[in-house]
RNA sequence: GCGGGCGUGGCGGAACGGUAGACGCAACGGACUUAAAAUCCGUUUUCCGUAAGGAAGUGUGGGUUCAAGUCCCACCGCCCGCACCA
């Protein structure tokens, strides 16, 4: 028995400079080996690793370690998701170059993690804000606009009046903008979008092949991209005095059953006929306007009223002569989903319920429970909406009357399109990606715009377009656009003057590719053939499921776009994805409501006080660690006190990895006294086998 | 509103429909120590009982079954995602 007691202050330093001095971790292509590909998310360089962090990159860890224990040739490398908002408000507040902020920040946190002792092949690093990395972004961008995979248009996005910026949904709070506070505009802007609705379809069919990802995942991605059946058709428009008029009104629905009962037509106030009437009508432009002003947060859509402004039109019912509906401009209809107009069945669809109750329309039941008198069914407040499994028939509907909803819709289809006024359609919720974004520190896109050649791509051997170090963040918008020479180019096809794209990638861009990157990380492609078919894909890739929708969604799509221009060959780059839970801890706040940290509260006699102070805390929930409620633990103090082993320890025998974990200081014990049980174990076993070597 | 998940000791959590609470943490008692830490041994779902033992018990209420934490129905609570998507 021995007395000794193990020193994680000498003995993980040790360890940790031989595996650096003997590359243990640096991974080679080796066909003779079967390859294994572990990645965590990579991380943003905020400064300091969190415990969130911690609990992503020990469990990467702990499959990399084993993966090699069985012989695998394990890739598991780390990188730096290195562009972004952040780096550029530190510019603007304590005036440090984003850039110098980004690398320091990197410097800080790659020693932190190797303080951790994870086994990883730090020769493979890379920071998304390298020219090196975003150079292959920009090729591969060019090539994606020749697959027709870009395009530029025009849409309507949050402006900020103050900072003159477009702000991201998140980051408009109460329809004003998170910084300067001012009122956000709806705009029209043209930007930047990659085409990932042309895989709408293959993106949601190829979940079932991804049996690797958690269920939740794989449904929350499936009601993202949010197919739907319907049919798109057309309804003759006229006047008031019943004139005639030459365009059509077309209308996107998945009910077409209960056409005969529509009682309105209502445009988005975005739709094409609502802007151009607005030229003679003031009355529908205010409207258009109102509804611009409104925002597009989720609080306000949800009190909004339903409203509208009757157009002066009138829709042909396509089946009754004798009925025709009047068209509104309506603040509920979007213009982004289907053809931006739809025909409203009051009886059936609550939102058509409320307008049609607020303008004082018809409400006509067409679908009731079967054997329901159709005389007597009415609809009061609430519409009569079916449920699968409920026996309903349709009824007030002529040729309809007494079929099911399937066989009426089948039946409504097929005689619009004998009519030749309607198709089926299928519709898809997700839109394309908007990557414009007008900020300094980010990839730039390499494009020109001339005025006599129009879009020019930035020839491939002028890549990459760099940013200018000597940009100034003293003024609200985009520095790019206000540097006094960056812009101003000449025209690669014509030679005329001609101006930069001053827009910038979202920083989703790139993280969309960097795993592929990993493979060939120093390569002057992106991404060479042979290392991406020895390591694609990744075997096992685990993050939070934060980015279940957005990071993991543009992954795949990337790939496919990827694929689609010859630089890979993998359609799923994560055939395994594992979501981890978070880390969370106890919360403490005075009575006025200012948070505490948890180490400055102890309990006396059964009751919380401040430690210093005396004042009487009360218990907050156990939350996500975050800084606005003081309940972070500093990774560094952890290791510091126990050593990395035992911070890793308890991050993975304390909780099932997918759930949360609670940070314990109790916990951090046991997981100390745990680490020493085991090296006492071992060095035991080892003094008794005649050697010693702790 | 729509979709999904989860409710078991002080805590993390185990239990092919077959002894509920494995294993671990914490706590408590004991040993060792001048003392403490560390370590080792033991106790630990709740209630009654000195004990032997008994009773209750997996969010709530029903049901299926010889047998239910597990299967079915209804409800309650919490968490997550989406949200005026026609």
């Amino acid at each position: 028995m021995t007395t000794e007691r193990y020193n994680p202050r000498e003995a993980e330093p040790r360890w940790q400079k031989y595996w650096t001095e003997n590359r243990c971790f640096e991974a080679r292509e080796d066909a003779s080996r079967p390859k294994y590909y572990v990645l965590e998310m990579f991380p943003y360089p905020s400064g300091r690793i969190h415990m969130g962090h911690v609990r992503n990159y020990t469990m990467g860890d702990v499959i990399a370690r084993f993966r090699r224990a069985m012989g695998y040739n394990v890739l598991h490398p780390m990188g730096w998701d290195a562009f972004g908002m952040p780096a550029e408000n530190a510019a603007i507040e304590r005036g440090v170059h984003p850039k110098a902020w980004t690398y320091e920040n990197i410097a800080a946190m790659r020693a932190q993690l190797k303080n951790m002792g994870l086994s990883l092949d730090w020769s493979r690093e890379i920071a998304t804000c390298d020219p090196d990395y975003y150079r292959h972004e920009q090729a591969m961008f060019i090539d994606f606009l020749k697959a027709g995979l870009v395009e530029r248009k025009v849409s309507m996005v949050n402006w900020d009046p103050v900072d003159h910026t477009v702000l991201a949904n998140e980051q408009v709070i109460d329809g004003r903008g998170w910084r300067s506070g001012a009122l956000v505009e709806k705009r029209e802007l043209a930007q930047w979008f990659l085409k990932i609705t042309a895989y709408s379809d293959e993106l949601l069919t190829a979940l079932d092949g991804l049996t690797r990802w958690p269920e939740k995942v794989r449904l929350m991605q499936k009601n993202w991209i949010g197919r739907s059946e319907g049919l798109r058709f057309s309804f003759a428009l006229e006047t008031a005095d019943g004139k005639p008029l030459d365009e059509r009104l077309t209308v996107y629905t998945t009910r077409h059953d209960t056409i005969f009962g529509a009682s309105f037509c209502a445009i988005s106030a975005d739709h094409e006929l609502a802007r151009h009437l607005s030229e003679k009508d003031e009355g529908l432009a205010a409207f258009r306007r109102e509804v611009a002003a409104l925002g597009t947060s989720e609080e306000t859509i949800e009190r909004a009223e339903k409203k509208g402004h009757a157009l002066g039109l009138y829709a042909r019912h396509p089946f009754r002569k004798d009925v025709r509906l009047p068209v509104y401009a309506a603040n509920f209809v979007l213009m982004g989903y289907g053809e931006g107009a739809i025909f409203g069945c009051p009886a059936h669809d609550q939102r058509d319920l409320d307008f049609a109750r607020k303008y004082d329309l018809p409400v006509l039941p067409v679908v009731a429970p079967k054997g329901t008198d159709p005389a007597s069914f009415t609809v009061g407040s609430e519409a009569f909406i079916e449920k699968e499994g409920d026996n309903t028939v349709l009824i007030n509907s002529d040729f309809l009357d007494g079929m099911s909803v399937p066989a009426a819709k089948a039946e409504i289809a097929k005689r619009m399109e004998a009519m030749g006024i309607g198709e089926r359609r299928v519709n898809f919720r997700l839109r394309d990606w908007g990557v414009s974004r007008q900020r300094y520190w980010g990839c730039p896109i390499p494009v020109i715009h001339c005025a006599a050649c129009g879009i020019v791509p930035v020839p491939k051997d002028q890549l990459p377009v760099t940013l200018p170090e000597d940009a100034s963040f003293d003024k609200p918008g985009n520095p790019l656009e206000h540097h006094p020479t960056w812009k101003h180019v000449a025209c690669p096809s014509c030679g005329k003057p001609a101006k930069r794209e001053t827009d910038t990638f979202d920083t989703f861009i790139d993280s969309s590719w960097y795993y592929a990157r990993f493979c060939s990380p120093h390569a002057d492609v992106p991404v060479t053939p042979e290392a991406a078919r020895y390591w694609m894909g990744v075997d096992q890739y685990i993050g939070g499921v934060e980015h279940a929708i957005l990071h993991l969604l543009y992954s795949r799509f990337y790939a496919r776009a990827m694929t689609a221009t010859g630089y890979l060959d993998v359609k799923e780059p994560f055939e395994s994805l594992f979501t981890q839970g978070m880390v969370i801890h106890e919360t403490f706040r005075t009575l006025s409501g200012e948070w505490v940290l948890p180490a400055d509260a102890v309990n006396q006699d059964g009751k919380w006080v401040h430690a210093t102070t005396g004042e009487p805390l009360e218990v907050g929930g156990v939350e996500k660690m975050s800084k606005s409620k003081k309940n972070v633990v500093d990774p560094d103090e952890i290791i510091a006190r126990f050593g990395a082993d035992t911070a890793r320890w308890f991050m993975l025998s304390d909780t099932p990895p997918e759930r949360d974990i609670e940070w314990t200081e109790a916990g951090a014990e046991g997981a100390w006294r745990f680490t020493q049980r085991i090296w006492r174990l071992v060095n035991d076993a080892a003094a008794h086998a005649g050697g010693s070597d702790a």
